[in-house]
DNA sequence: GCGACTTTGTTCCTGCGTTCACAAACGGCT
DNA sequence: AGCCGTTTGTGAACGCAGGAACAAAGTCGC
């Protein structure tokens, strides 16, 4: 989705370029196939090759590498190793950040285990659940702490971003402490809209939502009839935000 | 919209006004809003109100709504069943989605017991992986079948939504069944970017690469050395995607 | 060493989406 | 019935992101 609710910015224009939210999310992905293709052994890359690979235009590729400084050889390409490391540079993604999960149900457990997270530098340091009998149970190898902790123990294992996966009216509370434990990024896949302080950044994830749009997308599809066709391309692949 | 017909002849209402793609995602999240709202029992809201709910601003919220059509009342407000009821014909609500889940690993199993899908008109009624083990065991109430029945059973079964949660390297593989199968919509939870005909929406949503967004915010905010600050302001609430 | 080709980095431009601001419409009150 | 405050719906401006086109720069072949 897109990142909206952008507000007046006064614009701290310091030193470069400021970065479009949109590139980030697509230099995120681009990090992604370079690591594939490092594997694979590749180490020169044009922006032809990398843009299609990401499902980009090659100009908004090049724009997007320009952010990071220049890392392409004209006539050559990209080299893979050295734009991963610009980059990781840029992201902030040279130190790890410690991950709290908080709401160990399914979807917890699946994130507490989710190789992903781990793999690519986010340590999953900490979980947490309301219920008593779950307190003390290893998940992934990590013993499950009560709520109540959280505030402190987010202090103490030094966590950088919370994952809200409760239910809809715990939501907000277990957002409240991970705010007191000094949690100033947050990725929330209730359905609510969170109240943070302006120093807090929350993303929304919301697993129905994303049904919600592709209904939309096959009801104009199948029943052309009805109202409105959607704006933008005809065309096929749309990539998430 | 809505044919004030000042030279006798409106616009052609058959394509009426192009729905942008941004606007789809936030209605999404309206819905959810309103529901939460009359389940409270709220009849009536203004733009002010579920704006500042859904955490956008008002001018946006009643442009988006201008796309459902008419359901406002000046100077009272909206009524929060018939917009509810305008905005799940849009999105294409009305009728129910099959879902199908390939790959029952952690997420798969989460997705696979989510409460979220069938209460929003999702169904999950498809359940697939590829080691044999798996096959025949429920899951959620649901057995699963083997990823070679794809094209056939979602045929049967009318799946109109399919979800991949596989490892990267079944995803295309995954992806190919599901359109043999008709599919036409497919949410993509594996950390690649997929090939698919001009007709079949894709939607990908990348955890690990929303955290990366994360870490980047993060880390123009603690340590303001080094590149790049963020594009817009340094104000708070942004609500993904 | 020189020319031609390839590819980057950037500039300009176009189009879309968000926001501001205002007129029309509606309910309530006297 | 008429006025007044409120709120919708929309027309217009602003800002930003994406795409095309081009110049600089570097490599490869001869």
């Amino acid at each position: 989705m897109h990142e909206h609710g952008r507000y007046g910015a006064p614009v701290a224009d310091l030193p470069s370029r400021a970065v479009p939210e949109a590139a980030v999310a697509r230099l995120a992905v681009y990090l992604r196939v370079l690591t594939s293709m490092i594997e694979q052994g590749v180490t020169t890359m044009s922006s032809e090759e990398l843009a299609g690979a990401a499902g980009v235009n090659s100009a908004t590729l090049r724009k997007d590498l320009s952010y990071v400084g220049s890392s392409g050889t004209r006539g050559v390409g990209y080299d893979t190793a050295r734009l991963v490391e610009n980059i990781e540079r840029l992201l902030g993604l040279t130190r790890h950040h410690s991950v709290a999960v908080v709401g160990i149900g399914n979807l917890g457990h699946a994130l507490a285990n989710y190789r992903g997270f781990p793999d690519r530098g986010f340590p999953v340091t900490a979980l947490f659940d309301v219920d008593e009998d779950l307190v003390g149970i290893p998940v992934g190898g990590l013993p499950v702490d009560h709520i109540d902790s959280i505030p402190a123990v987010c202090i103490e294992r030094a966590v950088t971003i919370g994952v809200i996966c409760t239910p809809s009216a715990a939501a907000q509370p277990a957002c409240d402490l991970l705010v007191a434990g000094g949690v100033r990024c947050i990725l929330n896949f209730a359905p609510v809209v969170l109240q943070v302080p302006d120093d807090v950044e929350v993303s929304r994830v919301d697993l129905a939502v994303e049904l919600q749009i592709l209904s939309f997308h096959a009801a104009r599809r199948f029943c052309g009839d009805e109202a409105s066709p959607v704006a933008g391309p005809v065309s096929g692949i749309v990539v998430g935000r």
